[in-house]
DNA sequence: ATTATTCTGTTGTCTATACAAGTTGTATAA
DNA sequence: TTATACAACTTGTATAGACAACAGAATAAT
């Protein structure tokens, strides 16, 4: 019998759980601060064992949602003000999930185009790759703009990507629905660097300004397929947190 | 019956796995790029059951020690040369594992202070600690100063520990073995600003340069007791890196 | 020779159970 | 009233086993 549509594959019980009380963290069902249903309480709702529901509620703590806390309970973190872009999630994920009216303009792209910015060159182990997708992006939170994004992806394995756009705006979302792509995790590099004459004038701060510089390698479900960033973010408004 | 020595206590069977392979890969016993033993053998090494060594693979994963990929293995990631300063580890731990002499001075305290620093403020939920015990701090890495580091800690829990020195120089080293205080996780804030003249002249850069500020706030195995950093790092040398 | 198919070993998911250990509230004893 | 002990509930650790899904190599069919 042939697999179902991709789309529709099955998903994992655990991945289901973490979704929905994610979805009720979200929505305002669990409340900051309090405490969640017990993981026996959990099982017979989701009709799991307990090892599934932990799995869930481990990733959920991976994810800055919930804390745990021995002989206790899970208790649901207060949502951060700033934007969590050190984690892996996209930017249209973490906006939405921040509560902000966020935007994203295209500047470039998709075009192809080669490699040049040599600061990629450590993070990238094979020469095959001779062409790239290529984006330049800007985007803003409560229309001021907070960072300037480069985007290189190997043009493989993606057909007419250039030629349709983003579903929903959302570079993730799009390679995961129309190629069945699945950004799984990432590696960066962190620098404060002065902003260059372009980055100055779309962020709209002084030239030589600080800027915090991320240098991005996104892992995907695909093996030896990676998507490359590099991105300028202004700090004054907006920092950039994360967990661990 | 009284328990035992603290520093003695029983470890999880997980947690000596982890150490065990974390030891034999940064050893070289198991080589970059490489492949680990599969599941069932380490079982058979450390006799145990599968959910106990994938519990330990995957916190290995977590920290950036090897990728994992369904039907084939476990890989040992290629080591880091930023230092991965944005995971949890501290500053002893990272400097040994990536392999570079690092060195730490601190320049005042510990001193009882209050904490005066206002971008603290949002970060601390009850205002009932009146006094910190603050620690300034320089960090070297092959004789180059790379980061500038304010900690308070709060007086509580802690007695004689502004008396005696820290053990072998690490902070979260002292705090677990002697008054059994763990370090569990971090949330922080990032942020590119311009050095300001002090910064400047111990990172021994020209004033105004960017430097990364990082505003840390560590969570610890006592409910309610955190400990506060605010981290001025000059990015030139040395990359800040993390994962996910 | 090339293409399918099968086989084997790997990790991923899940069940069912058990006991240890931390937290909290309650009942009891001093 | 204040300790102390206990009970009930929580999460943490661990065992033992099962089947699914994936990768790669060996084998069979074309």
């Amino acid at each position: 019998m042939p697999p179902a549509e991709p789309s529709l594959m099955k998903i994992p019980l655990y991945r289901q759980i973490q979704a929905s009380l994610k979805e009720k963290i979200t929505s305002g069902v669990y409340e900051e601060g309090g405490l969640l249903p017990s993981e026996n309480e959990l099982c017979v709702e989701f009709n799991a064992t307990r090892m599934t529901v932990r799995q869930a509620l481990n990733e959920l703590v991976r994810e800055g949602y919930i804390t745990r806390q021995h002989g206790k309970g899970s208790t649901v973190s207060a949502s951060r003000k700033s934007l969590g872009l050190l984690s892996l999630k996209g930017w249209t994920e973490v906006v939405v999930a921040s509560d902000r009216h966020g935007k994203t303009l295209v500047l470039e792209g998709p075009v192809l185009r080669k490699l040049e910015d040599t600061a990629f060159k450590p993070l990238i182990d094979n020469e095959k790759h001779e062409e790239f997708i290529f984006f330049k992006r800007l985007r803003l939170v409560e229309d001021s703009p907070v960072m300037y994004e480069h985007t290189y992806i190997p043009n493989e394995n993606l057909p007419n990507f250039i030629k349709e756009p983003l579903l929903e705006g959302s570079l993730f979302r799009t390679l995961l629905i129309k190629y069945q792509i699945d950004v799984q995790s990432m590696t960066q590099e962190v620098r404060a660097v002065a902003a260059d004459k372009e980055t100055a004038n779309l962020l709209k701060i002084k030239q030589k300004s600080p800027v915090l510089h991320l240098l991005r390698k996104y892992k995907t479900s695909i093996d030896g397929f990676f998507l490359y960033s590099s991105i300028y973010c202004n700090t004054e408004k907006f920092a950039i947190s994360s967990f661990n």
